[in-house]
RNA sequence: GCCGGGGUGGCGGAACUGGUAGACGCGCCGGACUCAAAAUCCGGUUCUGGAAACAGAGUGCGGGUUCGAUUCCCGCCCCCGGCACCA
């Protein structure tokens, strides 16, 4: 064992070692208690970020500690290798996106590895792999044959001088992003697959997903957005006009109807109007993303029809509204402006009618239809009012009887009606996974046979960010119809990319089967049992996994419904950023690396400057790490400078994995700093020579101690590593464990055990997190076993006894003092004991004791007159 | 705009079930070693007052429940994530 801690030289022998005995293979049948540990799978965009990072050492601590618990661990890695930012790069660099993704692959591989995670390399998958993504076509193909996956038209937006179709990210305050050309929406026939047909066991399924954060349990249930409600039918001249709504007991106060600007109503007057046509042509400018719709400011027009009231008879106006949504029931609303608030609004801009038609029960409050008050859209303890016959009722009995009234004129029928919208999968995009459909001009749209499979798409085009260019390679649109064999052409759209990373962890337990999607394999390891991602991904990729392991549970492919056992969101990595202005304002962002700061006595900042020229440099806050604020600081050069350990630690130690890490050098040192101290001491250790058989007899009392405190870790680490997840603390509790351990005087051989005992704990309850330092520490220690085999160490329960316990004394609420008592001591003797500590009588003195409440072995508090 | 989350010393964070607020680390201050510096080691460090003992205040802001609230309830402010074609 060398005297300083030398990772450089330590750490490649020790992952070639791993390599070598092939430590991290997954068995393919791997038994009841197997565990299947489960990273989101990264984009290749050539460099490994922290996010990654510590997304990757996360999964790496449980799959480590789980192994060291003897329990066959599955930890795979692959690569969501088709998208967008692999076509950004051909327009910016001309390079073919496939190349420019299998490069960049081989790059983050190299880097992946050299944080030595405990992965199955031998299960690696790419979805740009057409031995992959010809099982997302063979998929889709059944999907269509069961009706699941169907064709309509959807919304995109469209850049009118690219002639292109623009991602929503690719759309800047309703401009493309290259042309700056004002973005139109435009209808275009697109596949869809039918998640809908789902929603309510997507939803119902949450209620047993709980080892899901409550919070994407949340989001998810808002998304799929279940509500009970009625449609209702407002008959015209020409036809009926259909509306969802969820308060039909606001019936009476309906003033007038709102339709969507793409809604047929809504056309057919656009024709006669040209005032009409010009407000619809206006609402078809912008994007389509639900952000931008719902924060443009409330627009309308009259289309001059008017629709009957199903009830009343009474003629009610019909309006086009850019805040209706033709995605959304029927894409028309009955509005009810006397309690909704959109309604509220928009009725008060255009001088429309409202009517007030519930009122609560409670006194006070005074219905103003100038101002907009919460209670209007209250549905418990309320009444309705202005309403005819229905005067008096409250909620459900308004809602029941107006119900049974529209039931009967057949002008009304209840309805679930769900947010959720089916999931389009059409790109008119180039680097993705072809969609397996021909067109033939006699037989429409044919599906490519089972036998043809895949469809590969040409690796050697280079898109310039106008149209596919899959629509200008002959080759690849030349085809026959499979129907009747006359000359056809291929379908040119791609899938989303969700579609990919839809069954991709089912993928990994059978990766080399050229002959199915899965086999018995995936039952073997599915469901997965801890999965690790951003909680950006909360919500549709999730729920896209969640629908399309339902639909391949019910073709008979899989076992499981729900492929994620448990979740663990991790936030965010930020860093500090620092900047300058020039006169014009712009600004110039500095890497904190690249940046000294100054501190007061107190440690506040004082000042900052550039290392480089010297000159001040202003502070811009705590970010996360990108591109545009030149924050990011880049996991390979830190590795090179410090090595895996240090990376890992510090990353694990800054703060618990759900919440965000702020990235901190000093932090980073101070990690370094820690593992340098473990060496030295383990090397001292072992310099004081080989002790004897531990004694656990007849230890002096600071040995007792040090042995309390080393199995009290033990346990801590073990529950926080199981089932909290809190590694932070963990790691807090071997750093505190450690500095006892150094500074537990060794005075006989006795004692000298115990602090063997001690530093074989250590390391081993610290090797999840760095695995290399533990691994040469372990064999310093005098074993030859790799440390994942030597097992996670045991608590002695008669270890953790202690003779004495502090217990505080309050007086009304404030500690005054503490006492020493034998642990599981009679309230009485705690009471008596406290009455006569110092500090507490002085503060009680002779003021009268109301009551004293006992906390046994914690706290006792005394309630006395003030 | 809608949905979800967060706010604790100079900083990252801890306090797990309503029971000692600030574990652990960073930074800062003082000391040792050194010709000096770095590295390392030792001590201190929520704020205010005090030499100390100790006292007062304190977990974004305002209120409430409780013997006792960072933790539970109500209202507000600020920051962050998602919003269906970024992944």
């Amino acid at each position: 064992m060398t005297e300083s801690y030398n990772p450089a030289a330590l750490e490649p022998p020790i992952r070639e070692r791993w390599e070598a005995s092939n430590s991290f293979h997954a068995p393919d049948r791997p038994g009841a208690d197997s565990y299947y540990c489960l990273s989101m799978f990264p984009y290749p965009s050539g460099h490994l970020h922290m996010g990654h990072m510590r997304n990757y050492t996360i999964s790496d601590v449980i799959t480590r500690f789980h192994r060291m618990n003897g329990r066959p661990v599955l930890q795979p890695m692959g690569w969501d290798a088709f998208g967008l930012p692999a076509e950004n790069a051909a327009i910016a660099r001309g390079v073919p996106p496939a190349k420019w993704t299998r490069d960049n692959i081989a790059q983050m591989r190299d880097q992946l590895k050299a944080l030595g995670f405990a992965i199955d390399w031998d299960r690696e998958l790419a979805t740009c792999d057409p031995e992959y993504y010809r099982w997302n076509q063979w998929l889709f193909l059944k999907m269509l044959e069961r009706g699941i996956a169907y064709k309509k038209t959807g919304t995109v937006n469209w850049d009118p001088v690219d002639r292109t179709v623009l991602a929503n990210e690719q759309v800047i305050d309703g401009k493309g992003w290259r042309t700056g050309a004002v973005v139109e929406k435009r209808e275009i026939p697109m596949y869809y697959l039918a998640i809908t047909e789902y929603a309510e066991d997507l939803l119902a399924a949450l209620d047993d997903l709980d080892g899901w954060p409550e919070r994407v349990r949340a989001m998810q249930a808002n998304w799929i957005g279940k509500s009970v409600g009625m449609e209702i039918t407002f008959p015209y001249a020409g036809g009926r006009l259909k509306v969802f709504t969820t308060r039909p007991d606001t019936l009476m106060g309906a003033t007038y109807m709102a339709v969507a600007p793409e809604h047929p109503l809504a056309r057919a007057a656009a024709e006669r109007c040209a005032d009409v046509a010009e407000f619809v042509q206006s609402c078809s400018t912008g994007g389509v993303s639900e952000a931008d719709l719902a924060a443009q400011e409330k627009r309308g027009i009259d289309t001059g029809y008017t629709v009957r009231h199903p009830l009343t008879g009474t003629d009610l106006p019909v309006w086009i509204a850019n805040y209706v949504l033709m995605g959304y029931g029927e894409g028309a609303i009955m509005a009810v402006p006397g309690h909704d608030e959109r309604d509220f609004e928009f009725a008060n801009k255009y001088g429309l009618p409202i009517v007030q038609v519930v009122r609560p029960e409670a006194d006070g409050h005074v219905y103003d239809a100038t101002e907009w008050q919460d209670w209007y859209t209250a549905k418990e303890n309320v009444r309705l009012v202005n309403s005819g016959a229905y005067d008096g009722l409250d909620y459900e009995a308004g809602f029941e009887a107006i119900a049974r009234a529209l039931e009967q004129k057949d002008m009304g029928a209840r309805r679930t009606q769900f947010r959720l919208r089916d999931w389009g999968i059409s790109r008119q995009r180039y680097w993705g996974c072809p969609i397996p459909i021909i067109h033939c001009d006699d037989c429409g749209d044919v599906p490519v046979p089972e036998q043809d499979l895949p469809v590969t798409l040409p690796e050697d085009l280079v898109p310039d960010g106008s149209g596919s260019p899959l629509a200008r390679r002959e080759a690849f649109l030349a085809c026959e119809c499979p129907r009747c064999g006359k000359p056809a052409r291929r379908e040119t759209d791609t899938m989303d990319t969700f579609v990919d990373s839809s069954w991709y962890f089912m993928r990994y337990p059978c990766a080399d089967n050229g002959r199915a999607m899965v086999d018995e394999r995936t039952n073997a390891w599915m469901p997965v049992d801890q999965y690790i991602g951003g909680i950006e991904h909360a919500i549709l990729h999730l729920l896209y996994a969640r629908f399309w392991t339902r639909v391949m549970n019910e073709l008979g492919l899989v076992e499981v419904r729900e492929p994620f056992a448990n979740l663990l969101t991790q936030g965010m990595v930020l860093a500090e950023t620092w900047y300058r202005e020039d006169e014009s304002g712009r600004r110039t962002w500095f890497n904190p690396s690249d940046v000294e700061v100054e501190r007061d006595a107190r440690g506040r900042i004082e000042s900052a400057r550039l290392v480089a020229d010297g000159k001040p440099v202003h502070f811009g806050g705590v970010e996360k790490m990108a591109k545009s604020k030149n924050n990011g600081v880049d996991p390979a050069a830190l590795v090179a400078h410090y090595g895996a350990d240090t990376i890992r630690l510090f990353s694990m130690f800054a703060a618990p994995p759900e919440q965000s890490l702020e990235w901190s050098e000093a932090g980073v040192e101070g990690a370094w700093r820690f593992l340098k101290r473990m060496w030295q001491n383990v090397h001292d250790h072992v310099a004081a020579g080989t002790p004897g058989a531990p004694a656990t007899a007849g230890l002096s009392d600071p040995a007792l101690e040090m042995r309390r405190r080393v199995h009290e870790t033990i346990a801590k680490v073990g529950d926080d590593f199981g089932r909290r997840y809190t590694f932070n603390t963990a790691i807090a509790a071997v750093m505190e464990c450690s500095n006892h351990l150094a500074r537990f005087e060794v005075g006989s051989d006795t004692d000298l055990a115990i602090a063997r005992e001690g530093w074989e704990a250590l390391v081993r309850l610290i090797a999840p997190v760095t695995p290399h330092i533990a691994q040469a520490l372990w064999q310093a220690l005098g074993h030859e076993d790799d440390i994942l085999a030597a097992g996670w160490p045991e608590i002695d329960e008669a270890a953790l006894l202690q003779n004495k316990i502090t217990v505080v004394v309050q007086v009304n609420g404030k500690v005054r003092g503490r006492i020493e008592a034998a642990p599981g001591a009679s309230r009485d003797a705690l009471q008596e004991q406290a009455l006569a500590e110092e500090n507490v009588a002085r503060f009680v003195a002779d003021r009268e004791i109301r009551k004293i409440i006992v906390v046994p072995d914690k706290l006792v508090n005394i309630v006395v007159k003030t």
